[in-house]
RNA sequence: CGGGGCGUAGCGUAGCCCGGUAGCGCGCCUGCUUCGGGAGCAGGAGGUCGCUGGUUCAAAUCCAGUCGCCCCGACCA
């Protein structure tokens, strides 16, 4: 049945065509725990090349790796006041271990805030201690209610950045920094763009005095919060004790930040890239750019034709490109299949380019090249497929990123909406609406009582509108602000 | 936790009202023919019908309970 073959289209179940990709391109499936995930090869193949990306970004900027316990004293979460209250309802805690009940329960850490501080307590002393800049990749749990694939699981996988500085101003600026790092990874090797900002009070992490955030829009018009940074001005440092003699002879509490993206990121490839046909993934994040499917009729055609295939694969190995590393390519040379399977079976999984070979091509030394991203085919001359083969990805990843940006700026709206309009946009198609607000924590509540819009966040300056709003989209009164408001997953 | 739905082969499902040998599609295995956009034919493997109890000569089917999952609402990377 043709009909089981297909993917629900976007256009009809936006949600159901999600779940359908990720779960056909095999990036993860289902586990017998109840909202949590096995993340297949696929998936965690384009993660390991996230990692690789963010980490040596991370260290170009300074920062090492550690790692800290997954445990941490139910009596560390408590001592930040605020932090305790916005992850308490989210905690799944230890109170047995070796068959005893323990003195003091251990909470599955949330985030590692709490016990990083509290070492970083430990090791510094003087301002020349500072500053300390540290990232781990770990695992943490948070007890979601509703679970989706990649947005949001009971445990899930991310790094998170904690650092410690001698002023507030180096703080700050650390914090903004990795966001532009994020916002850099983002556009430059996921092809996303986002919308950066600072967060309002009612979206704020739970102890941080700012924090900043990536927001993206996927193809259903809702914002995915990518990435956030936080400024943590002092809060941590005072309930952990993080003190240090100043260069004058004072006694300072230090200025942290911490900031992380996760495997959530996978969902937002998913949901920015993905088409009726299944999964795209950039170039620079594919586990494998070019997928080689050599086509045959006789017995003597499928000799030589497979012989070509591998020798092609060989040749692009050799080639040198401009950016680091060899094209990653895969030989598709099963028996039993018909090359038409294989097309859709690589459309599904996202591979950015396909070569396929067949007689005729061979006869003529020759190729053709696929794209996932446009369909469009080429044919290209076996003499120059490396070269040919190498732009063409990188003329992918450009476009890709233009179409997302400008998806995106096509669902925006700016300028003078009413509050009835927008109720409707939001009703509708959504959407990402900037508009201005009075301050007041109650005129977003309400619009999100009433249109379950929230501010995904007070945009930075390159992304508010060239006349800014005069009144506040719920109340009238001055705005002191441009927000941008959307759903959000 | 409130509302709605569903548990039958790896996946999707029919059968249930009206009890009586568990069926179909996809996928999988074998063979032959195929192979430039989801192949055809032939043969084959695969099921404690979520679980427990009850009614009955007999339960996927009726009754009671229970567990799990999915979708919609309040929290979140």
């Amino acid at each position: 049945m043709a009909d089981d073959k297909k993917l629900t289209k976007r256009s009809e179940d936006f949600s159901a065509w999600y779940n359908e990709v990720v779960l056909k391109a095999e990036l993860a499936d289902y586990s017998p725990v109840r909202g949590c995930m096995v993340i297949r090869p696929r998936g965690y193949g384009i993660w390991e090349r996230m990692q690789h990306q963010l980490d040596t970004m991370f260290k170009e900027t300074g920062h090492e790796n550690a790692y800290f316990p997954l445990f941490i004293p139910e009596s560390f979460m408590k001592k930040e006041a605020e932090h305790v209250e916005g992850f308490a309802p989210e905690t799944a805690v230890v109170t047995h271990g070796g068959g005893k009940k323990l003195e003091e329960p251990l909470i599955v850490r949330p985030t590692s805030e709490t016990i990083i501080y509290a070492m970083y307590a430990k090791w510094v002393q003087s301002y020349r201690d500072l500053p300390i800049l540290i990232n781990q990749w770990a695992n943490v749990v948070r007890w979601e209610m509703r679970t989706r694939l990649f947005l949001r699981t009971l445990e899930f996988l991310w790094q998170e950045g904690h650092t410690a500085h001698a002023t507030h101003e180096e703080a700050g600026e650390e914090a903004r920094r990795m966001l532009g790092v994020y916002r850099d990874f983002m556009e430059g090797y996921m092809a996303m763009p986002v919308v950066t900002g600072v967060k309002t009070d009612a979206e704020r992490f739970a102890g941080a005095l700012q924090t900043y955030s990536c927001e993206a829009m996927m193809q259903d018009n809702k914002a995915l919060q990518s990435g956030t940074s936080h400024d943590l001005g002092q809060n941590f440092a005072k309930a952990f004790d993080l003190r240090f003699q100043t260069e004058a002879g004072g006694i300072e509490f230090a200025w942290n930040t911490s900031w992380g993206v996760s495997t959530r990121l996978i969902g937002g490839l998913v949901m920015t890239h993905g088409d009726d046909n299944g999964l795209r993934v950039p170039p620079l994040l594919a586990p494998i750019e070019i997928v080689i499917v050599p086509i045959w009729r006789s017995e003597e055609d499928k000799g030589r034709v497979k012989a070509a295939a591998h020798l092609i694969k060989e040749s692009l190995l050799s080639w040198e490109r401009r950016i680091p590393g060899r094209l990653r390519v895969h030989v598709d040379d099963r028996d039993g299949i018909k090359p038409g399977a294989k097309y859709f079976e690589w459309e599904l999984r996202g591979i950015p380019l396909r070569l396929e070979i067949g007689p005729r091509d061979l006869d003529q030394n020759q190729a053709i090249l696929v794209r996932r991203d446009t369909g469009v085919k080429r044919a290209v001359s076996l003499s120059s497929v490396g070269e040919d083969a190498a732009d063409l990805l990188h003329l992918i990843q450009e476009t890709m990123l233009i179409d997302a940006r400008e998806r995106r700026e096509h669902n925006s709206i700016r300028g003078g909406i009413t509050y009835a309009r927008f109720r409707e946009v939001m009703e509708g198609d959504g959407g990402f609406v900037y508009a201005g607000w009075c301050g007041d924590a109650k005129c977003e509540a309400a619009i999100k009582e009433e249109t379950k819009a929230t501010i995904r966040v007070l945009p930075d300056e390159e992304f508010r509108s060239a006349e800014p709003p005069k009144t506040c989209l719920k109340c009238g009164s001055a705005s002191i602000a441009e927000a941008l408001w959307a759903k959000a997953y």
